[in-house]
DNA sequence: ATATAGTTCTTCTCA
DNA sequence: AGAACTATAT
């Protein structure tokens, strides 16, 4: 979606044209095949690695040569080469209609598009005809949701099917576990993220439930047989109530592409399929692509083993390590690198750090940028010390010129960034931040969307469990007699017909259901006007945006009465309102909404203006193909990077040494890495001190110190002792301090 | 019987 | 800062 605060790629210029733009001016232009202009030579500008890669197989568009792995380092200059790929192929003839484009995120995926049709724009000398042809570019949820919705009814899919998030699909497992008995159990059953996790990793990684508990929740072991039950009865909910969660979508494709008689079509919709960030996909994805471009033709995937960072979400190495041997004959294979990022100290120390892993595509990233600054490695006493050195040197940067959206702060967990964010907001300096808690994880944001959610699919139990609660007087109980009637009533009067009618029927049922319902007491002043409005809503009375405006006004005395910072609160549902008009259709708003949820927070509740200047925080994950001139990490001690949950096995500690190695290679001019000598154990209880005496991360070891500038801050005294005379000075002080205090109640 | 207020435990990173 | 469970008020 077009979020207008999040413009991440900070060192290109801003974005002038964006999609939509150029979609809506541009004439009804042809795409039929363009010929090569004069313009002088377009790929001049890459290197030869860069310039094969584009060029691979592109001589006749039609036929398609066979699969191409591109393996690009940090800052190689990946995501353009990708582009000028992409650019090449149209110019050559492709029809853009027919290319599928497969990126890691949305963002990933508009600035591709932009660039594609900048780059092709120029070469053939009007961007028209690319604007309105590469629509199939998006996260593989986001395309697998829109082809699921195409070929619905072919596979028993209700076309008007509605997605869950994580939390949404936690509380599902939630309500099946309860109906299963599983809360009852003497011994505490794992909790509902963590079922959904263990489901989640199943469907992903496509091993066996045994092994996945072995392997990855082995606390959890003893529940096998329970977990078995339970997934069952959540898969049986989804499909009664036309939900899918994330994994779904991948989960349908796969086995849609494997159905021959629709993956012929399928296949056959593209001629060329792209694939980014290829390092982190997982074996259902892998699967999916296969089963697309079984024999490789037409096949592109980019990716560094280097920056594999997913494996909590399925992601496997062994999907690029592999891939060329898939094919026959093996897959083409270019490497990318020469790096145009970093200084060459940066890149020297980041070389040393990924150096120790165990397997990995032999590279080595070369830059001519030099630089007599090694990257920082700086001593802190704590948390709070951490926090003062990184504004201190953010303010001192910007003084010598340097923007704070230049500048950027990572960290492995999002909660690591409270005590900066803390003095950032006290020294008022704007920020944004990305990972973490996001917008739509809010109570109220998710109550008012479970209304439309639940309008839009009346079957959808976790929607109407939670709207028919925010009735006051309406608990658990209730909510499900309240459910259980709309969902008999649908039984007898909507089993006939189609799924679309099917679907009608049921919305028809939820009105009349909440209609002739005895609420109890004390809800039978809010029964009414909830009942008008969910009629109202079901029945789309209201054209859609200004539907989200009549449920906000609905909602908004139970966003009073049921929270202390309402008026935030309330500021965030007017600004999701204005959101919300930017889409088509309700569908469409909650579609894109999930899949692709705002991904930024800032310090006040309004996000700063685009062309407003603020730092840049963000969770090493979220910071993945970014770029900063100025990069500090938080935390560089063990416990930390490697996280102390993640260092079971040699494959966990090679992922937390990519992480670093990430983290570390976002940086153009400056790194600083920042370890804090005391390092607060993180379920901090308010005002807890328990913490541990951190260590420098086990990945820069001994050896590799002198590829870093190490110091302490802040800077020792010279005279480090107090000498007599100053600690005469304070104890006199403690003693008028001590004096004063008493006689504020003489 | 049911809703809600209070108490203890939590794994992180994300589409 | 939640979520899961327990105790109490309606």
């Amino acid at each position: 979606m077009d979020i207008q605060y999040a413009s991440p790629s900070l060192s290109d210029p801003p974005i002038v044209l964006s999609v939509a733009d150029s979609l809506s001016s541009s004439p009804s232009a042809a795409t039929g095949s363009p010929e090569p202009t004069a313009a002088a030579d377009w790929l001049a500008k890459l290197n030869d690695a860069q310039r094969e890669a584009v060029e691979y197989g592109t001589e006749d568009v039609s036929h398609p040569a066979g699969a191409l792995l591109v393996i690009a380092g940090a800052g190689s200059g990946k995501t353009n080469t990708l582009a000028h790929r992409v650019a090449n192929l149209v110019v050559k003839g492709a029809d853009p209609r027919r290319i599928l484009l497969l990126t890691f995120s949305r963002r990933a995926a508009l600035e591709m598009t932009r660039r594609v049709i900048r780059i092709a724009g120029a070469a053939l000398g009007s961007r028209a005809a690319l604007a309105q042809g590469l629509t199939w570019s998006g996260t593989f949820h986001s395309v697998g949701a829109r082809l699921l919705r195409e070929y619905a009814d072919l596979i028993g899919l209700s076309p008007t099917f509605t997605i869950n998030d994580r939390e949404d699909s936690a509380d599902l497992m939630n309500l099946v576990r309860h109906e299963l008995g599983l809360s009852a159990k003497e011994r505490r059953f794992p909790s509902k993220s963590a079922c959904f996790a263990i489901y989640s990793r199943v469907v992903n990684t496509g091993a066996s439930l045994a092994d996945v508990l072995n392997g990855a929740f082995p606390w959890c072991r003893e529940w096998e047989a329970d977990l078995r039950a339970l997934f069952a009865a959540y898969v049986d909910a989804k499909q009664k109530q036309s939900v899918l969660d994330y994994d779904d979508l991948l989960l349908y494709w796969s086995h849609m592409a494997a159905e021959p008689a629709i993956a012929a079509d399928l296949s056959g919709r593209f001629d060329h399929v792209l694939v980014d960030e290829y390092q982190d996909t997982n074996r259902l994805q892998a699967s999916i692509l296969l089963a697309l471009k079984p024999d490789g033709r037409g096949l592109t995937v980019v990716g560094d083993d280097a920056q594999s960072i997913y494996s909590f979400r399925g992601a496997t190495v062994r999907n690029i390590l592999d891939f060329p041997a898939h094919f026959d004959p093996p897959a083409k294979q270019v490497t990318l690198e020469r790096n145009y990022r970093s200084t060459q100290p940066i890149l020297e120390a980041s070389n040393a750090v990924i150096g120790f892993a165990s397997e990995r595509y032999t590279k080595n990233l070369w830059t001519d940028k030099a630089s007599a600054q090694r990257p920082h490695l700086v001593t802190v006493a704590d948390d709070a010390d951490q926090a003062r050195y990184i504004v201190e040197q953010v303010l001192a940067a910007r003084e010598a010129g340097m923007k704070l959206k230049a500048q950027a702060v990572l960290f492995r967990a999002a909660h690591h960034s409270a005590t900066l964010e803390i003095e950032l907001t006290r020294r008022n300096i704007p920020f944004v931040k990305f990972g973490g808690l996001k917008f739509l994880d809010s109570v109220h944001v998710k109550d008012v969307l479970a209304v439309l959610r639940w309008a839009e699919n009346p079957r959808d139990r976790v929607a109407g469990f939670r709207v028919v609660q925010l009735l006051p007087g309406v608990g658990p109980a209730t909510a499900a007699r309240v459910l259980d009637d709309i969902a008999s009533r649908a039984g007898t009067s909507g089993s006939a017909g189609g799924t679309m009618d099917a679907a009608h029927g049921v919305s028809h049922c939820t009105a009349n259901a909440l209609a002739a319902f005895a609420p109890p007491a004390r809800a039978l002043e809010d029964w009414h006007p909830f009942v008008a409005l969910m009629s109202s809503v079901c029945a789309r009375q209201t054209p859609w945006p200004a539907e989200f405006e009549m449920v906000r006004r609905w909602y908004e005395p139970h966003l009073e009465r049921n929270h202390e910072d309402a008026s935030i609160r309330q500021a965030d549902l007017v600004q999701m309102e204005s959101i919300a008009g930017t889409y088509a259709s309700r569908e469409r708003f909650l579609t894109e909404l999930t899949l692709d949820p705002p991904d930024a927070t800032s310090d006040e509740s309004g996000v700063p203006l685009i062309d407003e200047d603020y730092l840049i925080l963000s969770t090493i994950h979220s910071a993945k193909g970014q770029e900063w001139r100025n990069v500090f990490v938080l935390n560089g001690v063990d416990g930390c990077i490697p996280s102390d949950l993640g260092t079971g096995s040699e494959e966990e500690i090679d992922e937390e040494r990519r992480l670093l190695y990430v983290a570390m290679t976002r940086a153009k001019e400056d790194l600083h890495i920042v370890m804090p000598q005391r390092f607060y154990i993180h379920n901090q209880t308010h005002l807890g001190d328990r913490h541990v005496w951190a260590s420098r991360t086990r990945f820069i070891a001994p050896h590799l110190l002198p590829l870093f500038d190490s110091h302490a801050w802040p800077p020792a005294p010279v005279a480090a002792a107090p000498t007599s005379a100053g600690l005469a000075a304070a104890a006199q002080a403690k003693i008028e301090i001590a004096a004063k205090l008493r006689k504020m109640w003489d």
